[in-house]
DNA sequence: AGTTAATCGAGACGGTACGTCATGTCTTTGT
DNA sequence: ACAAAGACATGACGTACCGTCTCGATTAACT
């Protein structure tokens, strides 16, 4: 999160300058840390990237545009690969709280999420970025299935969707510090159902 | 949803106008609906509504305490009780799904997360209220739990939030047209687990 | 000016109750000299003293009916008659920039003149009283006349609006503090002129 | 006082439009002809004007700065100069009455010296530009003492001053009508005195 | 090498909404 | 009948952002 150069950046010509979007992207994710999604304006952006905002509304037609590149520059989680479904996704989600709660991704996510409400087309970038990211828990629930740890017949999508929509709504309602056992017990009565005689 | 009376609302005295009132909810909904969260202003309410905008004020001081008794205003989404968990669930969902969908509470309710994206005592009242309405939810899994339907050590609260995580992210994202089919996994998946070998 | 009363003042029936005209025109006073005429409302009288709106609107029409009556509430300003027209001048001039100067009169009589100058009501309430007191200052004159001490041909009303002209705009512009020297050569100036060789 | 254009206007680039600054001088001064000094708000010079509100703002800091310059912009009333100090003076007088009473511009003036009781910087513009304004009234009188029209031991500040209070009190009281007679009384009063004599 | 064209920062523009304050009217309740 | 209390619709206040525009400068790429 670099601070803006003290001289001012110039126009290095005809072609898009990188050190100013760099330097838009930063000041976006410093002015959402310090000030959250209210504080959060192209205004705001501008005044602390010492940018024009013109800068921004050419490169980024939209609040959730900038939003969604500060989100995706951000270091991925680690997705684990025990080979026991219930640790990967036990670890996954203890990464992702962590990751969420620890750097300034959680904040983002919760303003795209925000912002998807009410601009058609966060929606839609932000349904194309999950259906990506939704795949790869799809795929650890896969490897399990290939592992014969959950029954054929059983629809990874379904499963994954669930487990997002437990993520999301922790980073939602601010409950990213769940202990270990809270989240250890949502994985269990996943796999093994919360019917008795097993 | 009822218009504004065409002649213009007096005071009624040292106290509050509940015809007043109900124009403003009426209004706030009205604009909700036509205008989307993104439209939806204190101002815009106000002209629907031909209120001023103290007396909304006066009575609501957050964009998120109107949207919250907008919200509280409507019908409550039926409960079923048919002696099966997994009817019961399924019907619930299907339930809240619809009225969602055919209401306009899912506007009201998304819009309402949003605005606690931003505002803390939105995310309060907004926490409040969602404590309560899950608890509605614990009840459904507890009448199970002492029918027996399932296990004694199972934590009600658990499931009951991830049915309720299940329910805002379809929310959300606009998805709140699901199969029975699906909806039907989802509650098969929680009660019978994914794993193999019953 | 006295402080509102600690304990609420209870209705006295059908008829005006005389302590809460007082308590108004206190209030009025005190609000004026504390906040000035930008802060000179019709709420902040109301609210400091203990009354409601309609109390004042029922009895003064205008914010400038109130403040006439604050004004012509308080002590009038005295009038010398030392038997020489120039000492009488001066005296009612000092006297008169001492008195708006030391007291809140001068502070209420230049609102009142400023509201005068956007209400109408208010620029016929001040045209009237402007008129009495100014029948004052020609009484001093016409003394002086009758004294010869002016010339026969002299209209005392022109010589009143003179000098009445002066004191306002020193009241207008803050300058309530002119040496007597200064007050002095206005005097002699008006009474021998300005041109030479007498 | 030309209307808005109908087309509206548009930046031209970082730097102030003179359009906009005309039109909105122009609105300016259209809204306290037609509406009083009571109807001139910033609100709706901006809607007069099709200019936003913060744009008045940017450039006016008040509504007194709004007046004064829309006072400024006005054409400077004639002073005379015939060689005789009466002459001179009431030839003043009676073209400022004129002007004032034809021109906006006593409707400008009478607003600027209301606003300039409630507002403290209003009132220091209108200082500085009043005893600019006194200065060409001192001229006329310097002219004349150079002249031995008047005697050399008067204080031509104070003359001005007695003149300028007499034109301030008849602008504020809505005697811009008086005949010339009155103003010629006036004059000789001050230039030969009232005592008889001579 | 000179010209063209895209980019930069800056900031003004017409707007909309914010949340607060005062206006003058109204009604109920309590003397 | 009147006082008090305070709600009401209205509309102005001054501020923050919105997204668009035009500038003057800078510089790469194309004549």
């Amino acid at each position: 999160m670099a601070e803006a150069a003290d001289t001012a950046r110039k126009s290095i010509g005809a072609r898009r300058n990188p050190d100013s979007a760099d330097a838009i992207l930063d000041a976006a994710e410093a002015v959402l840390v310090e000030a959250g999604y209210a504080g959060f304006s192209i205004e705001a952006v501008a005044r602390r990237a010492r940018a024009g905002k013109p800068t921004i509304y050419r490169w980024w037609p939209s609040k959730a545009a900038l939003l969604l590149e500060v989100y995706q520059r951000q270091k991925r989680v680690d997705v684990p690969d025990t080979g026991k479904l219930e640790e990967d996704l036990v670890g996954f989600l203890m990464n992702l709280f962590s990751h969420w709660r620890e750097t300034s991704s959680g904040s983002v996510f919760r303003s795209l999420i925000a912002e998807a409400q009410s601009d058609e087309t966060a929606a839609e970038a932000l349904a194309d970025y999950a259906g990506g990211r939704q795949a790869h828990t799809r795929q650890i629930i896969e490897r399990a299935k290939a592992r014969g740890e959950i029954a054929s017949d059983i629809d990874p999508a379904v499963v994954a969707d669930l487990v997002a929509s437990y993520a999301w709504r922790h980073l939602l309602t601010n409950r990213l510090g769940e202990p270990e056992a809270t989240i250890r017990k949502v994985v269990r009565y996943l796999m093994q159902g919360i019917a008795p005689g097993r």
